[in-house]
DNA sequence: AAATCTGCTTGCATGCAACAACTAAAGTGT
DNA sequence: ACACTTTAGTTGTTGCATGCAAGCAGATTT
């Protein structure tokens, strides 16, 4: 079964607006599998998405979980539940927050920067082995393009937040 | 939290696949995010990944369950149950194979197909609004490069199969 | 110091996907 | 033609990740 119709070349918007969306599951779906295949956890029993957390700390500094949250745009609670298993594994470490007791900054700890380094030079052979046949200069407009989308998508949520699309009519 | 260090611009082809694979994740989390804001499910309590299926019945005609879990990337049991969900809500049909008794041929209904342009406008509406200020060039440079992403990672799947990347070394 | 607010944690419910066990229909060999 | 194996799909169970809501402890206000 090979992309025939709609999956060429766009005609119109639409169409475009029609394939990109196709390519957004798609990409979607295949993350998907790759979670689930590559093992849900590290050799650490980290979970998988805690990463995204250590990114943030590393990059950012260190972090409230509300700024985290925020940023990564999870709830609360969850970000709390990645944090404790990233604390509770020693890649992670709670610093009282000197403006408020209540808060505690999360830091990554020398482990967390060298975990985090270790898998990401692990999912950079993977990238440049996807994009290996790619001219540099695709994969910069990719990773520009990429990067707008995210933007204008984060952009358009509020929208979202109370239009809550609708979808169809028919009750069942 | 602006993004500041290594969020700016590509030096070289490591620093673009970080840059890369954290869009990545950002995109991941956006759309997953955006899932549940526009509801678990349609009026008609079809589940969000089941409209996948009727995607690709409508764009690659009537299909077999091996067949769409192929294209898809989803077990078989997983399609055999949203395709149920859809049969049941009239959305979809099942139809004898003529080449084999066993298997059931999945086509879309007069219904699903209605419901599903419903959807597809839905999206398609917030897909214009997100990409409202692009350029028509740069928008099809994104959809072109975003499937041949897409592609090279479905490639670059068996790999993964079985290397399952080990990831990192200490033990705790 | 009592009332309130705020930042975080925890319990519960949901959605989704995988694995396994099972049914039924084809093929295969004698 | 009849058992035996293989193949297609369904259903039950499990597990994970997440969101919501309730609870808790530290901070703030009056």
């Amino acid at each position: 079964m090979a992309p025939n119709s709609s999956a060429i070349r766009p005609k119109d918007e639409l169409d475009l607006a029609d394939q990109l969306s196709h390519e957004l599951v798609r990409f979607v779906r295949l993350i998907t599998k790759a979670k689930t295949q590559v093992a849900a956890q590290g050799p650490d029993g980290i979970e998988r998405a805690a990463y995204a957390i250590l990114f943030c700390l590393i990059h950012e500094g260190p972090q409230r979980t509300s700024k985290l949250a925020e940023y990564l745009h999870s709830e609360i609670s969850t970000i709390s539940r990645q944090s404790s298993a990233l604390v509770q594994h020693g890649l992670v470490e709670r610093q009282a927050d000197p403006e408020d007791g209540r808060a505690c900054l999360l830091a990554p700890t020398g482990e967390g920067l060298r975990v985090f380094e270790e898998n990401r030079k692990q999912r950079n052979v993977w990238l440049a082995g996807v994009l290996g046949n790619w001219t540099q200069e695709d994969r910069e407009t990719l990773n520009e393009l990429f990067g707008r989308l995210n933007t204008d998508i984060e952009n358009n949520f509020p929208d979202m937040g109370d239009t809550t699309v609708p979808q169809q009519s028919k009750g069942a």
